[in-house]
DNA sequence: GCCAACGTTGGC
DNA sequence: GCCAACGTTGGC
């Protein structure tokens, strides 16, 4: 099992709007970046566990844990020309974009924010402390993921 | 294939 | 809302 974690926006649709949903399992589509595209399409398989990050908010971290519930499949949102992720070059014979579907687990009594995770010398290789964390979707390895655990479920 | 212009992200 | 850091686009 493998883990990541998925940014989102939780004036859009935060980790509360993914406990409130019917099932607490909604599609996480809408990623329109190629390397998280192929995070999502080949790596992210049924059971990775993920934490779900908040940003351009007030409290900026992560703010819970879901899990992956469905595999990749076409982001039906990409053929939608109602949708602002609408991709007019996309096609059914040739998908351009990928979701998975998640399902809440876990919300943490306080967001564990991403200053503090700045400030543990433990956590290195997280794409969110280096410079230029643009990626949406990035993975977290194992010791990384327990250590942020343990510290939010504090 | 280069690279300038432009658009987007995301912390602050 | 600012702006630095990236990603994407498109002319050549």
């Amino acid at each position: 099992m493998a883990y990541w974690l998925f940014k989102t926006e939780p004036d859009t649709f935060g980790i509360e709007d993914l406990k409130n949903r019917p099932a607490q399992t909604e599609p996480w589509d809408g990623v329109r970046n190629y390397q998280a595209r192929n995070f999502l399409r080949d790596q992210v398989k049924l059971g990775d566990h993920v934490f779900i990050y908040h940003s351009s908010c007030k409290l900026v971290g992560i703010a819970g844990i879901a899990e992956v519930v469905k595999e990749a499949y076409p982001d039906p949102s990409q053929f939608n020309p109602e949708s602002k992720y609408y991709d007019v070059k996309a096609t059914a014979e040739k998908p351009r974009w990928f979701c998975v579907d998640v399902k809440f687990k876990q919300q943490f009594k306080q967001v564990l924010p991403l200053k503090s995770i700045k400030q543990m010398p433990e956590i290195q290789h997280l794409g969110l402390v280096k410079k230029g964390h643009r990626l949406s979707i990035m993975p977290v390895d194992k010791d990384e993921w327990s250590i942020l655990y343990q510290q939010a479920a504090k």
